[in-house]
DNA sequence: GCGATCAGCT
DNA sequence: CACAGCTGATCGC
């Protein structure tokens, strides 16, 4: 959930202190910012207001039960005022439920400590009963609860509560990715979908303007590479990585030091004392190329080539230093496409990345919980509720409701039902049966389909997910081949970024195609004014000799429409077709408790940027230490991706090269290299860029890209376009019939 | 003195 | 540009 932060004063309790108390209104001033998101969760349900979650003062302290789905600040809201204290001190039972991590990271810091005997830990995807007594009344009632991995943190967790007054599903702060709802075994009963009442929803991003955010495999590939080619310019070449002190970036630094062999400089890590699979890739020793350390005065350090650790030298010569800083809220205000890195200063990149849903996912999400109510978490900056709901309304069973006849005599149908359609365009969602007879995805496809955002659309193209996706069990890696490339014209014509240090703002794209990216390229299902210009009809052969194919259906059947379309902007799409997808079928275990992840859509690469198109190259022609999977851990079981300390180590973790025979591997004739990194990038870039593919990784594109067609095409075009024939392709290769379902 | 809150700043 | 969290000032207890 975005910021908690700022206390809401309610009508019983306003909040205390300063400007709210009236006294201190005039301090300063200076005029208020326009408040970031602010939560609207007060910490109870409304169907289990005995149960306080995520908030813990006020009305909270009287809970019977208390719940943390993860250990961000802004959702421990109370967690160690003398109040709570106070009551864990007269009552032995009032307890804290969380996931095995969440407690871990929870009682690692000292102020929490007296919680120690009042911390119930539950294993994820395990329901669990819980008696709830009421201490002066000794009236009971039981709720059954079950974890559910979240995606968002080390240890996050959703919670899913089932009992007399239905079934409530509360996201804590999520990031899953299209199609994880389905694979989430104790979301269905049976076959479907449980009937749930309510979700209180993750809304961080619940706009258009986040209509697609780069799935983690992207993003982070993207800052891998740019990693790799700095590190490797030479020894004392150092990335530092401007995190925000928070949890939630361990799977970065863990896939950085996987794959590169240097271990993430951090101040502290003795909260993962019991974790080894993070605390392996993390280290106290000032002496490695990848710092995530942070100090007050970072920014005056990076200004003066010092890490925020002090760090200057290293090797015995003077470190030079590049600053990534990972955003999502930034990208999302560019008002041109960009990448998933983008170049801000001489040595400052931003790179995107985002522990939150973005817009199309959350809808995905929801769409397939389809739940009678929805309350949001979160009213994303600049939004309002009535907006908000808005867009989740229509994915609801209560819409549906209100939208029968009571109001037709009302005259108000008609304009909510185009609301309904514009915002929700690719199916009918209000087919209350389509919610009872979704299937679920049967575990052993898991990991392998890819289910769409609706119910109709996997109905349409289930089969293909499958059938295209059959290699997705063996991906292990990722391997793509990157180019930066300088580009004249600025990113952003508004704000310029504050680590701005060059005159003029030049924006490092960070590209990734295919070797043919022009047939790519047509096969997209949009296409740009650019693409359009040399834009032919997709060739069967090239689609079927395992090509990547290209499409975004997200673009073409999630349409942001006039809900979206306003403001829409798909953040890393632009519909130029030449989506770049990075083929990793696992998020990290460091993620917290979760998810063999496909990643979401693969981003379109913007081609009216694309001075050089990259080529694909080979993750294990780079890696040091060969064949090491990005993700390490994809064959898991989410309950298996738990970070608990009782969890064994995921497969190659123990192959942690040492960093200077990484390094070594590529810094040749790099060590004056330093005055200018974008150059010297590009030359190491170039002399890699020969690496050969291997053959496989041909299949696990192609199966990769199936990611791509979950949702069918829109029919009806009169001529076969070319994204026509390429779906018509997509099907024929999967063995389907093509004839089209009709739409509504 | 401590905790809560807010402004300001990453 | 804001995903989360720190610091210091201020206020109430």
């Amino acid at each position: 959930m975005a910021p908690l932060k700022k206390a809401v004063p309610t009508p019983d309790r306003p909040a205390r202190g300063g400007a709210a108390s009236g006294l201190a209104g005039g301090r300063g001033g200076g005029r208020k910012r326009a408040p970031p998101a602010m939560s609207r969760f007060g910490g109870r349900t409304r169907e289990y207001p005995a149960l306080s979650i995520d908030r813990f003062d006020r009305d909270n302290l009287r809970a019977r039960a208390f719940f943390l789905s993860h250990c961000h600040k802004d959702h421990m809201m109370g967690l160690r005022a003398t109040a709570l204290k106070r009551r864990l001190e007269v009552s032995l039972k009032v307890k804290l439920y969380c996931s095995p991590v969440t407690k871990e990271l929870l009682l690692t810091n000292w102020k929490y400590k007296f919680w120690e005997n009042h911390i119930v830990a539950l294993e994820v995807e395990t329901p669990t009963q819980i008696s709830l007594e009421d201490e002066t009344s000794g009236e009971k009632e039981d709720v059954v609860v079950t974890l559910l991995p979240a995606g968002h943190c080390p240890g996050s967790v959703m919670f899913l509560f089932e009992g007399e007054n239905g079934t409530v599903l509360y996201t804590g702060d999520f990031r899953l990715a299209k199609g994880e709802a389905a694979r989430m075994e104790l979301l269905h009963s049976g076959t479907r979908v449980k009937d749930i009442q309510s979700v209180y929803l993750d809304t961080t991003f619940c706009d258009p303007k986040f209509y697609h955010i780069p799935s983690r495999e992207e993003c982070l590939n993207g800052i891998l590479e740019l990693v790799r080619s700095w590190t490797s310019l030479s020894h004392n070449h150092v990335v530092w990585l401007n995190c925000k002190a928070a949890y939630g970036y361990e799977y970065l630094f863990i896939n950085l030091s996987e794959e590169l062999g240097i271990k993430v400089h951090t101040n502290k890590l003795d909260m993962f004392r019991n974790m080894p699979e993070i605390l392996c890739h993390v280290t106290t020793d000032q002496r490695t190329q990848i710092h995530a350390c942070r100090h007050p005065r970072e920014d005056d350090c990076f200004r003066g080539n010092r890490l925020p650790c002090g760090m200057t030298y290293l090797n015995g010569t003077p470190v030079h230093v590049i600053s990534i800083k990972p955003s999502t809220m930034w990208f999302g205000e560019r008002k041109k496409k960009t990448n998933v890195i983008v170049r801000t200063g001489e040595r400052t990149y931003r790179a995107c990345f985002s522990f939150h849903s973005s817009y199309s996912e959350i809808k995905d999400f929801l769409s397939y919980i389809c739940p009678v109510n929805v309350y949001p978490n979160v009213l994303p900056m600049g939004g309002t509720e009535d907006k908000v709901l808005e867009i989740l309304k229509p994915l609801c069973r209560s819409y549906r409701r209100i939208m029968e006849p009571r109001y037709k005599p009302l005259g108000t149908l008609k304009r909510a039902h185009k609301r309904e359609l514009s915002d929700t365009d690719e199916d009918d969602l209000f087919e209350s049966e389509l919610i009872s007879t979704r299937p679920k995805i049967p575990k052993w496809q898991r990991g392998e389909s890819r289910p769409s955002s609706t119910g109709q659309a996997e109905n349409s193209e289930g089969n293909i997910n499958e059938s295209t996706e059959s290699y997705k069990g063996t991906t292990t890696y990722t391997s793509f081949k990157v180019d930066f490339v300088d580009c004249e014209e600025s990113n952003d014509d508004d704000d310029d970024d504050d680590d701005e240090e060059e005159p003029e703002k030049n924006t490092v794209q960070f590209l990734s195609h295919e070797p043919n990216a022009t047939s790519t390229a047509n096969f997209s299902g949009v296409t740009s004014d650019q693409q359009e210009s040399n834009a032919s009809v997709p060739c069967w052969d090239e689609f079927f000799t395992g090509n990547k194919l290209e499409e975004s259906s997200e673009n073409e059947d999630n349409l942001p429409s006039s809900a979206d379309a306003g403001g829409s902007q798909s953040l890393f799409s632009d519909s130029d077709g030449v989506s770049d997808s990075t083929h990793i079928s696992s998020v990290n275990s460091s993620q917290s408790t979760h998810i063999s992840e496909q990643g979401s859509q693969g981003w379109d690469s913007q081609m009216d940027t694309v001075l050089i198109t990259s080529q694909e190259r080979s993750a294990l022609d780079l890696s040091t230490g060969g064949s090491r999977a990005v993700f390490p851990v994809l064959q898991e079981s989410p309950r298996d991706t738990q970070l608990d300390s009782s969890r064994g180590k995921p497969p190659g973790q123990d192959r942690l090269c040492a960093h200077d025979g990484a390094c070594g591997l590529e810094s040749k004739g790099c060590e004056k290299a330093a005055e200018d990194g974008t150059a010297h990038i590009q030359d190491v870039l170039a002399e890699i860029s020969d690496s050969s593919r291997t053959p496989d990784l041909e299949l696990r594109r192609d199966s990769q890209s199936s990611s791509d067609f979950e949702i069918p095409l829109t029919p009806g075009a009169e001529a076969p376009q070319p994204d026509k024939l390429h779906y018509l392709y997509k099907k024929l290769a999967a063995g389907e019939n093509i004839i089209t379902e009709k739409k509504v």
